[in-house]
DNA sequence: TCTGGGGTCCTAGGACCC
DNA sequence: TCTGGGGTCCTAGGACCC
Protein backbone atom coordinates (compact mmCIF):
# COMPACT_ATOMS: atom_id res chain seq x y z
CA UNK A 1 0.00 0.00 0.00
CA UNK A 2 1.16 3.88 -1.00
CA UNK A 3 1.96 5.80 1.77
CA UNK A 4 0.28 9.17 1.12
CA UNK A 5 2.96 12.28 2.56
CA UNK A 6 0.94 14.19 5.24
CA UNK A 7 2.88 16.94 6.91
CA UNK A 8 1.27 19.32 9.23
CA UNK A 9 1.97 22.98 9.89
CA UNK A 10 0.81 24.40 13.47
CA UNK A 11 0.40 27.44 14.26
CA UNK A 12 0.16 29.55 17.90
CA UNK A 13 -2.76 31.83 17.69
CA UNK A 14 -1.60 35.46 18.35
CA UNK A 15 0.69 33.44 20.67
CA UNK A 16 2.76 36.50 22.82
CA UNK A 17 -0.36 38.00 23.16
CA UNK A 18 -2.42 34.79 24.32
CA UNK A 19 0.49 34.22 26.79
CA UNK A 20 -0.54 37.53 28.00
CA UNK A 21 -4.32 37.13 28.62
CA UNK A 22 -3.26 33.49 30.74
CA UNK A 23 -1.57 36.16 33.33
CA UNK A 24 -4.06 39.01 32.74
CA UNK A 25 -7.55 37.34 31.86
CA UNK A 26 -9.21 40.70 32.87
CA UNK A 27 -8.25 41.68 29.45
CA UNK A 28 -9.71 38.71 27.85
CA UNK A 29 -12.10 40.30 24.61
CA UNK A 30 -10.08 43.50 24.17
CA UNK A 31 -7.87 45.20 21.93
CA UNK A 32 -4.37 44.09 22.90
CA UNK A 33 -0.95 44.87 21.52
CA UNK A 34 2.53 43.54 22.66
CA UNK A 35 5.87 45.35 21.64
CA UNK A 36 7.60 48.43 22.93
CA UNK A 37 10.21 49.28 25.51
CA UNK A 38 9.93 48.12 29.27
CA UNK A 39 8.15 50.94 30.85
CA UNK A 40 4.85 50.07 30.44
CA UNK A 41 4.31 47.13 33.25
CA UNK A 42 0.75 46.71 34.18
CA UNK A 43 0.52 48.38 37.71
CA UNK A 44 -1.55 46.61 40.85
CA UNK A 45 -3.65 48.38 42.77
CA UNK A 46 -4.30 48.42 46.85
CA UNK A 47 -7.59 46.91 46.17
CA UNK A 48 -5.91 44.64 43.85
CA UNK A 49 -7.12 45.62 40.08
CA UNK A 50 -4.65 46.26 37.64
CA UNK A 51 -4.42 49.33 35.30
CA UNK A 52 -3.02 48.58 31.86
CA UNK A 53 -0.82 51.45 29.68
CA UNK A 54 -2.57 52.28 26.64
CA UNK A 55 -1.40 52.48 23.08
CA UNK A 56 -2.28 55.95 22.82
CA UNK A 57 0.35 57.24 26.06
CA UNK A 58 3.35 55.59 24.42
CA UNK A 59 5.85 57.86 23.21
CA UNK A 60 9.26 56.61 21.54
CA UNK A 61 10.39 53.81 19.46
CA UNK A 62 9.11 50.24 18.79
CA UNK A 63 6.70 48.30 16.66
CA UNK A 64 3.85 45.95 17.26
CA UNK A 65 5.14 42.19 18.10
CA UNK A 66 1.68 40.45 18.01
CA UNK A 67 -2.21 41.98 18.82
CA UNK A 68 -4.88 40.19 19.75
CA UNK A 69 -7.66 39.95 17.17
CA UNK A 70 -9.90 42.42 18.80
CA UNK A 71 -6.68 44.89 17.75
CA UNK A 72 -6.08 43.69 14.38
CA UNK A 73 -9.97 44.74 13.87
CA UNK A 74 -8.87 47.84 14.83
CA UNK A 75 -6.21 48.09 11.96
CA UNK A 76 -2.82 47.69 14.10
CA UNK A 77 -0.59 44.57 13.36
CA UNK A 78 2.54 43.12 14.17
CA UNK A 79 5.07 45.29 12.92
CA UNK A 80 3.57 48.28 12.70
CA UNK A 81 5.33 50.99 14.50
CA UNK A 82 4.12 51.75 17.81
CA UNK A 83 3.54 55.36 17.14
CA UNK A 84 1.42 54.73 13.85
CA UNK A 85 -0.75 52.23 15.81
CA UNK A 86 -1.09 54.56 18.89
CA UNK A 87 -3.00 56.67 16.38
CA UNK A 88 -5.57 54.38 14.73
CA UNK A 89 -6.08 52.25 18.18
CA UNK A 90 -5.19 54.80 21.17
CA UNK A 91 -7.33 52.99 23.89
CA UNK A 92 -5.80 49.47 23.14
CA UNK A 93 -3.96 48.09 25.83
CA UNK A 94 0.14 47.95 25.72
CA UNK A 95 1.57 45.22 27.50
CA UNK A 96 5.40 44.72 27.38
CA UNK A 97 7.31 41.79 25.75
CA UNK A 98 8.20 39.05 28.29
CA UNK A 99 10.24 36.07 26.03
CA UNK A 100 11.27 34.25 29.57
CA UNK A 101 7.30 33.54 29.22
CA UNK A 102 6.40 32.84 25.73
CA UNK A 103 9.50 30.37 25.53
CA UNK A 104 8.46 28.36 29.29
CA UNK A 105 5.06 28.26 26.86
CA UNK A 106 6.93 27.45 23.66
CA UNK A 107 8.22 24.24 25.00
CA UNK A 108 5.18 23.40 26.54
CA UNK A 109 3.11 23.41 23.24
CA UNK A 110 6.16 21.39 21.67
CA UNK A 111 6.31 19.01 23.97
CA UNK A 112 2.27 18.46 24.22
CA UNK A 113 2.67 18.04 20.59
CA UNK A 114 5.83 15.51 20.81
CA UNK A 115 3.62 12.91 22.94
CA UNK A 116 1.48 12.21 19.91
CA UNK A 117 3.68 12.97 17.33
CA UNK A 118 7.38 13.32 17.27
CA UNK A 119 8.59 13.96 14.11
CA UNK A 120 8.65 17.62 14.77
CA UNK A 121 10.65 20.59 13.03
CA UNK A 122 11.20 23.73 15.04
CA UNK A 123 10.71 27.12 13.20
CA UNK A 124 10.73 29.19 16.01
CA UNK A 125 8.82 30.00 19.03
CA UNK A 126 5.16 29.79 17.98
CA UNK A 127 5.14 27.44 15.14
CA UNK A 128 6.56 24.23 13.88
CA UNK A 129 6.22 21.30 11.22
CA UNK A 130 5.06 17.62 12.07
CA UNK A 131 5.45 14.67 9.72
CA UNK A 132 2.54 12.75 10.47
CA UNK A 133 3.26 9.86 7.97
CA UNK A 134 4.13 7.28 9.95
CA UNK A 135 1.93 8.13 12.85
CA UNK A 136 -0.01 5.19 13.77
CA UNK A 137 -3.53 5.54 12.29
CA UNK A 138 -2.40 8.66 10.20
CA UNK A 139 -3.36 6.90 6.69
CA UNK A 140 -6.69 4.94 8.01
CA UNK A 141 -9.85 5.47 6.04
CA UNK A 142 -12.50 6.33 8.94
CA UNK A 143 -16.02 5.85 7.43
CA UNK A 144 -15.99 7.37 4.09
CA UNK A 145 -13.17 10.30 5.32
CA UNK A 146 -9.80 8.68 3.55
CA UNK A 147 -7.71 11.61 5.82
CA UNK A 148 -10.05 10.45 8.74
CA UNK A 149 -7.15 8.96 10.80
CA UNK A 150 -5.04 11.98 10.09
CA UNK A 151 -7.93 14.37 10.93
CA UNK A 152 -8.60 12.72 14.28
CA UNK A 153 -4.79 12.76 15.00
CA UNK A 154 -4.64 16.18 14.38
CA UNK A 155 -7.33 17.38 16.58
CA UNK A 156 -5.89 15.22 19.47
CA UNK A 157 -2.74 17.36 18.55
CA UNK A 158 -4.74 20.53 19.37
CA UNK A 159 -6.46 19.31 22.11
CA UNK A 160 -3.12 18.07 23.85
CA UNK A 161 -1.76 21.71 23.08
CA UNK A 162 -4.62 23.25 24.54
CA UNK A 163 -4.57 20.51 27.73
CA UNK A 164 -1.11 21.43 28.33
CA UNK A 165 -0.96 25.16 27.62
CA UNK A 166 -4.86 26.71 27.64
CA UNK A 167 -3.63 28.13 24.21
CA UNK A 168 -5.00 27.24 20.52
CA UNK A 169 -3.39 26.90 17.91
CA UNK A 170 -4.32 26.16 13.97
CA UNK A 171 -3.01 23.18 12.15
CA UNK A 172 -2.92 22.53 8.20
CA UNK A 173 -2.31 19.08 6.89
CA UNK A 174 -1.25 18.69 3.17
CA UNK A 175 1.25 16.49 1.41
CA UNK A 176 4.22 18.85 2.34
CA UNK A 177 5.77 21.72 4.10
CA UNK A 178 4.83 24.58 1.57
CA UNK A 179 0.92 23.85 1.22
CA UNK A 180 0.45 22.94 4.84
CA UNK A 181 2.25 26.76 5.51
CA UNK A 182 -0.35 28.32 3.49
CA UNK A 183 -3.19 25.66 4.98
CA UNK A 184 -2.51 26.58 8.60
CA UNK A 185 -3.75 30.24 7.99
CA UNK A 186 -6.87 29.16 5.57
CA UNK A 187 -8.93 29.11 9.07
CA UNK A 188 -7.19 30.84 12.07
CA UNK A 189 -7.73 31.09 15.13
CA UNK A 190 -8.53 27.54 16.60
CA UNK A 191 -8.54 26.40 12.58
CA UNK A 192 -7.83 22.61 11.53
CA UNK A 193 -7.44 22.88 7.66
CA UNK A 194 -7.14 19.56 5.32
CA UNK A 195 -5.76 20.59 1.89
CA UNK A 196 -4.61 17.33 -1.06
CA UNK A 197 -3.85 17.52 -4.11
CA UNK A 198 -6.94 17.85 -5.65
CA UNK A 199 -7.77 20.91 -3.34
CA UNK A 200 -5.16 23.02 -5.03
CA UNK A 201 -7.08 24.57 -8.53
CA UNK A 202 -10.03 25.50 -6.13
CA UNK A 203 -7.94 26.36 -2.94
CA UNK A 204 -4.59 27.15 -3.63
CA UNK A 205 -4.50 29.21 -6.75
CA UNK A 206 -6.94 31.66 -6.05
CA UNK A 207 -4.73 33.03 -3.19
CA UNK A 208 -2.36 35.92 -3.59
CA UNK A 209 1.15 34.75 -4.27
CA UNK A 210 2.66 36.81 -0.90
CA UNK A 211 0.72 34.14 0.99
CA UNK A 212 3.44 31.86 -0.31
CA UNK A 213 6.58 31.37 2.28
CA UNK A 214 9.55 32.64 0.21
CA UNK A 215 7.57 35.39 -2.20
CA UNK A 216 8.44 38.77 0.03
CA UNK A 217 7.62 42.85 -0.38
CA UNK A 218 10.06 42.99 -2.70
CA UNK A 219 9.09 39.76 -5.27
CA UNK A 220 5.70 40.82 -4.60
CA UNK A 221 5.83 43.93 -5.78
CA UNK A 222 7.98 42.78 -8.71
CA UNK A 223 4.98 39.69 -9.82
CA UNK A 224 2.38 43.02 -9.34
CA UNK A 225 4.28 44.60 -11.94
CA UNK A 226 4.17 41.52 -13.85
CA UNK A 227 0.53 41.28 -13.75
CA UNK A 228 0.95 38.65 -11.46
CA UNK A 229 -1.00 38.53 -8.38
CA UNK A 230 -2.32 35.24 -7.71
CA UNK A 231 -0.44 32.07 -7.23
CA UNK A 232 -3.01 30.18 -10.07
CA UNK A 233 -1.81 33.15 -12.37
CA UNK A 234 1.85 32.64 -11.33
CA UNK A 235 1.52 28.40 -12.02
CA UNK A 236 0.34 29.52 -15.42
CA UNK A 237 3.71 31.18 -16.50
CA UNK A 238 6.38 29.16 -17.79
CA UNK A 239 9.79 28.29 -16.33
CA UNK A 240 11.55 29.76 -18.55
CA UNK A 241 9.87 33.53 -18.61
CA UNK A 242 10.44 33.22 -14.71
CA UNK A 243 13.94 33.09 -14.98
CA UNK A 244 14.38 35.53 -17.00
CA UNK A 245 13.23 37.87 -14.93
CA UNK A 246 13.93 36.24 -11.42
CA UNK A 247 17.03 34.67 -11.58
CA UNK A 248 17.34 30.68 -12.74
CA UNK A 249 17.31 29.71 -9.34
CA UNK A 250 14.35 31.45 -7.94
CA UNK A 251 12.55 31.67 -11.15
CA UNK A 252 12.68 28.01 -11.29
CA UNK A 253 11.44 28.09 -7.22
CA UNK A 254 8.19 30.38 -8.48
CA UNK A 255 7.05 27.32 -10.25
CA UNK A 256 7.47 24.57 -8.53
CA UNK A 257 6.01 26.29 -5.43
CA UNK A 258 3.28 27.92 -7.76
CA UNK A 259 2.69 24.17 -8.73
CA UNK A 260 2.40 23.12 -4.47
CA UNK A 261 5.87 20.98 -5.70
CA UNK A 262 8.15 20.68 -2.17
CA UNK A 263 9.72 17.87 -1.39
CA UNK A 264 11.64 19.31 1.62
CA UNK A 265 11.82 16.72 4.26
CA UNK A 266 10.69 17.42 8.30
CA UNK A 267 14.05 18.22 9.86
CA UNK A 268 13.95 17.33 13.56
CA UNK A 269 17.82 18.73 14.16
CA UNK A 270 20.00 21.77 13.62
CA UNK A 271 22.49 23.32 14.62
CA UNK A 272 22.78 27.49 14.98
CA UNK A 273 24.85 29.28 12.41
CA UNK A 274 25.50 32.46 14.20
CA UNK A 275 24.21 34.42 17.38
CA UNK A 276 23.79 38.18 17.90
CA UNK A 277 22.77 40.84 19.86
CA UNK A 278 21.50 44.04 18.50
CA UNK A 279 19.85 47.25 20.19
CA UNK A 280 18.09 49.91 18.61
CA UNK A 281 18.76 53.38 20.49
CA UNK A 282 15.69 55.50 22.08
CA UNK A 283 17.52 58.57 19.76
CA UNK A 284 20.15 58.84 17.29
CA UNK A 285 23.43 58.34 18.62
CA UNK A 286 26.86 60.00 17.19
CA UNK A 287 29.92 58.33 17.08
CA UNK A 288 31.82 61.44 18.42
CA UNK A 289 29.52 63.50 20.78
CA UNK A 290 27.80 59.71 21.92
CA UNK A 291 30.82 58.45 22.28
CA UNK A 292 31.20 57.11 25.88
CA UNK A 293 27.44 55.74 25.37
CA UNK A 294 28.42 53.79 22.77
CA UNK A 295 31.45 52.55 24.19
CA UNK A 296 29.63 51.51 26.77
CA UNK A 297 26.77 49.86 24.49
CA UNK A 298 29.07 47.97 22.19
CA UNK A 299 30.74 46.48 24.81
CA UNK A 300 27.80 44.94 26.60
CA UNK A 301 26.39 43.90 23.26
CA UNK A 302 30.14 42.10 22.82
CA UNK A 303 29.79 40.86 26.20
CA UNK A 304 26.17 39.56 25.97
CA UNK A 305 26.81 37.60 22.77
CA UNK A 306 29.65 35.96 24.18
CA UNK A 307 27.85 34.96 27.32
CA UNK A 308 25.15 33.23 25.05
CA UNK A 309 27.80 31.33 23.00
CA UNK A 310 29.06 30.08 26.48
CA UNK A 311 25.72 29.24 27.44
CA UNK A 312 24.79 27.38 24.84
CA UNK A 313 28.20 26.10 24.40
CA UNK A 314 29.33 27.57 21.26
CA UNK A 315 32.36 29.00 19.58
CA UNK A 316 32.41 31.39 16.32
CA UNK A 317 35.06 32.07 14.57
CA UNK A 318 33.19 35.56 12.34
CA UNK A 319 32.77 38.15 14.42
CA UNK A 320 30.65 40.71 12.72
CA UNK A 321 28.89 44.38 13.39
CA UNK A 322 26.00 45.90 12.23
CA UNK A 323 25.51 49.52 12.34
CA UNK A 324 22.00 51.42 11.25
CA UNK A 325 22.44 55.41 10.67
CA UNK A 326 19.97 58.08 10.78
CA UNK A 327 18.53 57.55 7.21
CA UNK A 328 18.15 53.63 8.03
CA UNK A 329 20.63 52.89 5.68
CA UNK A 330 22.34 49.40 7.30
CA UNK A 331 26.26 48.51 6.78
CA UNK A 332 27.98 44.92 7.95
CA UNK A 333 31.88 43.98 8.43
CA UNK A 334 33.49 41.42 9.97
CA UNK A 335 36.57 39.55 10.54
CA UNK A 336 37.51 35.72 10.56
CA UNK A 337 39.82 35.09 13.14
CA UNK A 338 42.13 32.58 13.56
CA UNK A 339 40.63 30.29 16.05
CA UNK A 340 36.77 30.45 17.05
CA UNK A 341 35.90 32.27 20.76
CA UNK A 342 33.35 32.78 22.60
CA UNK A 343 35.04 35.35 25.08
CA UNK A 344 33.56 38.55 25.16
CA UNK A 345 36.82 40.32 25.16
CA UNK A 346 38.12 38.72 21.98
CA UNK A 347 34.60 39.13 20.32
CA UNK A 348 35.12 43.10 21.79
CA UNK A 349 38.76 43.46 19.76
CA UNK A 350 37.63 42.05 16.73
CA UNK A 351 34.10 43.82 16.55
CA UNK A 352 36.51 47.31 17.29
CA UNK A 353 38.92 46.06 14.21
CA UNK A 354 35.62 45.69 11.90
CA UNK A 355 33.90 49.53 13.43
CA UNK A 356 37.19 50.77 11.73
CA UNK A 357 36.43 49.98 8.28
CA UNK A 358 33.08 52.03 8.35
CA UNK A 359 32.46 55.75 7.99
CA UNK A 360 30.79 56.74 11.02
CA UNK A 361 30.22 61.02 9.63
CA UNK A 362 26.29 59.76 10.00
CA UNK A 363 24.27 59.62 13.60
CA UNK A 364 23.18 55.68 14.50
CA UNK A 365 20.15 54.11 15.15
CA UNK A 366 21.36 50.62 16.21
CA UNK A 367 24.45 48.53 16.82
CA UNK A 368 24.78 45.15 16.29
CA UNK A 369 27.34 42.10 17.36
CA UNK A 370 27.24 38.92 15.85
CA UNK A 371 29.41 35.57 15.81
CA UNK A 372 28.88 33.46 12.93
CA UNK A 373 31.06 30.26 11.89
CA UNK A 374 29.94 28.44 15.43
CA UNK A 375 31.11 25.07 16.52
CA UNK A 376 30.53 23.48 19.36
CA UNK A 377 32.50 24.38 22.04
CA UNK A 378 33.46 21.02 23.13
CA UNK A 379 33.92 19.45 19.42
CA UNK A 380 37.50 18.74 18.85
CA UNK A 381 39.61 21.05 17.22
CA UNK A 382 40.52 20.72 14.01
CA UNK A 383 43.73 21.50 12.30
CA UNK A 384 43.71 23.80 9.50
CA UNK A 385 44.15 21.05 7.42
CA UNK A 386 43.07 22.52 4.00
CA UNK A 387 45.75 23.64 1.35
CA UNK A 388 47.31 27.16 2.35
CA UNK A 389 44.43 28.97 2.07
CA UNK A 390 44.57 29.46 5.88
CA UNK A 391 48.31 31.09 5.93
CA UNK A 392 47.08 33.87 3.12
CA UNK A 393 49.75 36.77 3.19
CA UNK A 394 48.13 39.62 4.57
CA UNK A 395 47.31 42.65 2.20
CA UNK A 396 50.08 44.84 1.04
CA UNK A 397 50.64 47.95 0.85
CA UNK A 398 49.44 51.49 2.28
CA UNK A 399 49.51 52.37 6.20
CA UNK A 400 48.64 50.02 9.14
CA UNK A 401 45.42 50.87 9.43
CA UNK A 402 44.71 51.07 5.63
CA UNK A 403 42.47 48.75 4.14
CA UNK A 404 41.33 47.58 0.86
CA UNK A 405 37.76 48.42 0.54
CA UNK A 406 35.83 44.56 0.35
CA UNK A 407 38.48 42.66 0.95
CA UNK A 408 39.59 41.01 3.84
CA UNK A 409 41.86 42.69 6.70
CA UNK A 410 44.76 40.51 8.20
CA UNK A 411 43.03 39.23 11.34
CA UNK A 412 46.88 39.35 13.23
CA UNK A 413 46.28 42.85 13.14
CA UNK A 414 44.00 41.98 16.45
CA UNK A 415 47.08 41.28 18.40
CA UNK A 416 48.52 44.63 18.43
CA UNK A 417 46.01 46.88 20.16
CA UNK A 418 45.34 50.17 18.45
CA UNK A 419 42.14 51.64 20.28
CA UNK A 420 38.74 52.16 18.35
CA UNK A 421 36.10 54.45 17.64
CA UNK A 422 34.24 53.60 20.43
CA UNK A 423 36.62 53.43 23.27
CA UNK A 424 37.10 54.93 26.37
CA UNK A 425 39.71 56.57 25.82
CA UNK A 426 39.46 58.47 22.15
CA UNK A 427 42.12 57.84 19.66
CA UNK A 428 43.18 61.43 19.50
CA UNK A 429 43.82 61.69 15.71
CA UNK A 430 40.67 60.74 15.43
CA UNK A 431 39.03 63.25 17.12
CA UNK A 432 40.74 65.40 15.59
CA UNK A 433 40.13 64.21 12.30
CA UNK A 434 36.57 64.41 13.28
CA UNK A 435 36.21 67.77 14.20
CA UNK A 436 38.51 68.71 11.08
CA UNK A 437 37.15 69.47 8.09
CA UNK A 438 37.45 66.63 6.07
CA UNK A 439 35.04 65.02 8.31
CA UNK A 440 32.88 63.24 5.83
CA UNK A 441 36.13 61.24 4.70
CA UNK A 442 37.28 60.26 8.17
CA UNK A 443 39.82 58.25 9.05
CA UNK A 444 38.51 54.63 8.87
CA UNK A 445 37.49 54.45 5.56
CA UNK A 446 40.93 55.68 3.70
C1' DT B 1 5.88 59.63 14.74
C1' DC B 2 8.14 55.97 10.30
C1' DT B 3 10.33 51.17 10.42
C1' DG B 4 12.39 45.60 16.82
C1' DG B 5 15.41 41.76 17.46
C1' DG B 6 16.91 37.26 16.30
C1' DG B 7 17.75 34.42 12.70
C1' DT B 8 18.70 31.72 7.68
C1' DC B 9 19.97 31.53 3.00
C1' DC B 10 21.58 33.37 -1.43
C1' DT B 11 24.52 36.07 -4.55
C1' DA B 12 28.62 37.95 -6.15
C1' DG B 13 33.41 39.34 -6.51
C1' DG B 14 38.19 38.85 -5.22
C1' DA B 15 41.95 36.13 -3.17
C1' DC B 16 44.19 32.12 -3.34
C1' DC B 17 45.23 27.23 -4.45
C1' DC B 18 45.78 23.31 -7.60
C1' DT C 1 54.36 34.36 -20.17
C1' DC C 2 49.74 33.43 -21.16
C1' DT C 3 45.56 30.95 -20.63
C1' DG C 4 41.98 28.72 -18.06
C1' DG C 5 38.99 26.04 -15.15
C1' DG C 6 37.56 24.21 -10.62
C1' DG C 7 37.22 24.82 -5.81
C1' DT C 8 37.19 27.11 -1.18
C1' DC C 9 37.35 30.99 1.80
C1' DC C 10 36.23 35.62 2.99
C1' DT C 11 33.44 39.73 2.88
C1' DA C 12 29.16 42.74 1.97
C1' DG C 13 24.65 43.21 1.03
C1' DG C 14 19.98 41.86 0.57
C1' DA C 15 15.61 39.09 0.75
C1' DC C 16 12.97 36.78 3.69
C1' DC C 17 11.02 34.67 7.97
C1' DC C 18 9.23 34.52 12.94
Amino acid sequence: MTRRRLIAHLDMDAFYASVELLRYPDLRGQAVVIGGGRRHQPQTQADGTRTYARLGDYTGRGVITTSTYEARALGVFSGMGLMKAAAKAPDAVLLPTDFDQYRHYSRAFKAAVAELAPVIEDRGIDEIYIDLTDVPGAQDTVGHDPLGGVRAIARDIKNNVKRRTGLSCSIGVTPNKLLSKVASDLDKPDGLTMLMVDDITSRFWPLPVRRINGIGPKAGARLATLGIETIGQLAAMEPLWLMERFGAHYGAWLHRAAHAQDDRPVVTESEPVSMSRETTFERDLHAVRDRAQLSQIFTELCVRVGDDLQRKGYVGRTVGIKLRFDDFKTVTRDLTLPAPTADGTQIRLAAGQCLKRVDLSRRLRLLGVRVAGLTRADAPVLAPARSGARTRPKATGGSPTSHSTGTGSPSHALLAREPDLFDEEPAMDYLEAMNGSDLAQGPVTP
